[in-house]
RNA sequence: GACAAGAUGGCUGAAAGGUUAAGGCAACGGACUGCAAAUCCGUUUUUUAUGAGUUCGAAUCUCAUUCUUGUCUCCA
């Protein structure tokens, strides 16, 4: 019998403001879609964490036994840089500045994406479909909803017609929490000069001006699709018109996914998703990630340790992404040195346990309700997908293991079995952790190592201390920690 | 200004009305060590921003205040 089937899921739903039982379209079944980066720039860490919320969600959804199809687009066109009618393509502008070709851009930093998140051991999507992919489709999506009278054309450009939208019965404003008649009298003074009918109103296409380099033809002119188009229409051709997961960033529900909704509903009827999953927002040490203020960190940084200015060294990727499941997706996360050193000693003693599992005897009894344990790991991560309190069960799992080790504990053949199993699972397959400390080091520095090791035994044996400690301590220096235990020497390099 | 999320120990971060408020880090004690480090075992800390209220019972619900973050223009 399929895990899901046993362990009932559920999802905090943004819609509904409350944790819902997640009952899928289709039985078995989940269509998940994730708005994937704007590829004019390297990925950021804030970025990151998002997606590597929903490569967790990917993951454990697989692991219950849901077949699972996972879209994540690349948005390689159509947003706009400033206000609607000096609008410019954020993907042009980048091109223009750097002299090349708008799709070098795009493919520079898809490139990198792909890189990054290929590092940080994601899961790639099922489908991962670009804006410029599917020009037609929008077009075609524009068509539909023209027809239906909720969108309107202006000067070759093509709004949708908010107003009328709400008029019809319909709620935009119903992902926000936003009332769009108060927003209208909110709304800053408009010089008249906009072409839209109304201030609230978004674009579906736009007519490019002469300089424009991306643009396609279209019934109404040379121009480029609203940003917002592209979810509505890849959503629904992978996934159909109802879906069951869609999931972003925090900061795009608004006006990102309430227009999303507005669209797709103005075509199907129906509203388009089911289950929508917001992820929170990470701080770099307590404030907001912006490069203007040179409060920023690249991931490749974190892996290098060259960014010196937040990071005191480099930490792995499985340190990264044990920190970011250590807190609630839906909460805000600060990152800094000390918080991240303190996620690495965790981390490692996470490791040691899994490690020691494979040397364990067994008894006839156990001192530890393994099965009981099991269901507490699924327990949490099946109440909204809760990976910090998994991990502290997981730290219980340790505790277990290491009084094992040190024969205060017993278990026998058939827990042993469960205990391994479980904790495969959960810290491989679904948190997504690498153990990736131990090979760093190649053969040549561990033969050069172990002559120095052998070398400060000799001095030890000899009683000769200065030598020893200065063998040990200059290793430390240079990143190699020697760790003397009970069978003779090891090291680690950090 | 409007809308949204939040404020929990020395740090990080769970718990969403019900006995002693998870877990990690740090600190302290112990084991180990020539001494350390690493590792292991154990112990300790918060009464939950502030002030009211609802309740038999509140970190959890309500209101006010202060502060933080996000969105309202491109953003994960």
């Amino acid at each position: 019998m399929e895990l899901y089937k046993e362990n009932q899921l559920k999802i905090y739903n943004s819609l509904s403001k409350s944790k819902e039982i997640f009952k899928t379209v289709t039985e078995g079944r989940v269509g998940m879609y994730v708005c994937g980066p704007t590829v004019y720039s390297n990925v950021h860490l804030g970025n990151l964490r998002t997606f590597m919320s929903f490569d967790m969600v990917f993951r454990y959804l697989l692991h219950l036994g849901y077949k699972v199809r996972y879209v994540r687009n690349i948005t390689d066109a159509g947003h706009l840089e400033s206000d609607a009618d000096e609008g410019e393509d954020k993907i042009a502008k980048k091109a223009r500045l750097e002299e090349i070709e708008p799709m070098e851009v795009v493919q520079r930093y898809t490139v990198n994406f792909h890189e990054v998140t290929a590092k940080y051991n994601f899961l790639p999507p099922s489908i991962e479909p670009t804006a410029t992919g599917h020009i037609v489709e929008q077009i075609e999506m524009i068509k539909e909803i023209m027809d239906k009278g909720l969108a309107y054309e202006v000067n070759g450009s093509v709004y949708f017609d908010v107003i009328k939208y709400n008029s019809d019965g319909n709620n935009y404003g119903i992902l926000s929490g936003r009332n769009v008649e108060d927003a209208i009298h909110n709304t800053r003074a408009l010089d008249g000069q906009s072409e839209k009918r109304n201030p609230q109103d978004f674009a579906l296409w736009k007519k490019a001006d002469e300089r424009h380099i991306m643009k396609w033809p279209s019934p109404w002119s040379d121009g480029f699709p609203g940003w917002h188009l592209e979810c509505s229409v890849m959503s629904s051709k992978y996934l159909g018109d109802q879906i069951d997961i869609h999931g972003g960033g925090m900061d795009l529900k608004f006006p990102h996914h309430e227009c999303e909704i507005a669209q797709s509903h103005a075509c199907s009827g129906v509203q388009p998703v089911n289950y929508w999953m917001h992820a929170n927002m990470l701080l770099l040490n307590g404030q907001k990630m912006a490069k203007s203020t040179g409060n920023n960190i690249l991931p490749e940084e974190i892996l290098t340790g060259s960014n010196k200015e937040i990071l005191s060294k480099a930490f792995g990727v499985g340190v990264v992404r044990f920190f970011i499941m250590q807190a609630h997706y839906r909460s805000i996360l600060d990152f800094s040195n000390e918080a991240l050193l303190a996620s690495e000693k965790g981390f490692n003693k996470l490791m040691e346990a899994v490690g020691i599992l494979k040397e364990l005897k067994v008894t006839e009894k156990s001192t530890f309700n393994v099965s009981e344990w099991k269901q507490k790991c699924y327990d949490a991560m099946s109440d909204d997908f809760n990976t910090p309190i998994l991990i502290a069960n997981l730290f219980e799992a340790v505790k277990f293991i290491n009084q094992l080790k040190d024969d205060k504990a017993t278990i026998t053949a058939e827990d042993l079995e469960v205990l391994k199993t479980t904790l495969d699972v959960f810290v491989f397959d679904v948190l997504g952790l690498v153990n990736d400390g131990k090979e760093q080091s190649s053969d040549k520095l561990e033969g050069a190592v172990e002559l120095l090791i052998k070398l400060r035994k000799e001095a030890r044996e000899n009683k000769d201390w200065a030598l020893s400690d200065q063998i040990r301590d200059e290793l430390l220096e240079i990143g190699i920690q020697l760790k003397d235990g009970r069978e003779g020497t090891s090291f680690s390099v950090n």
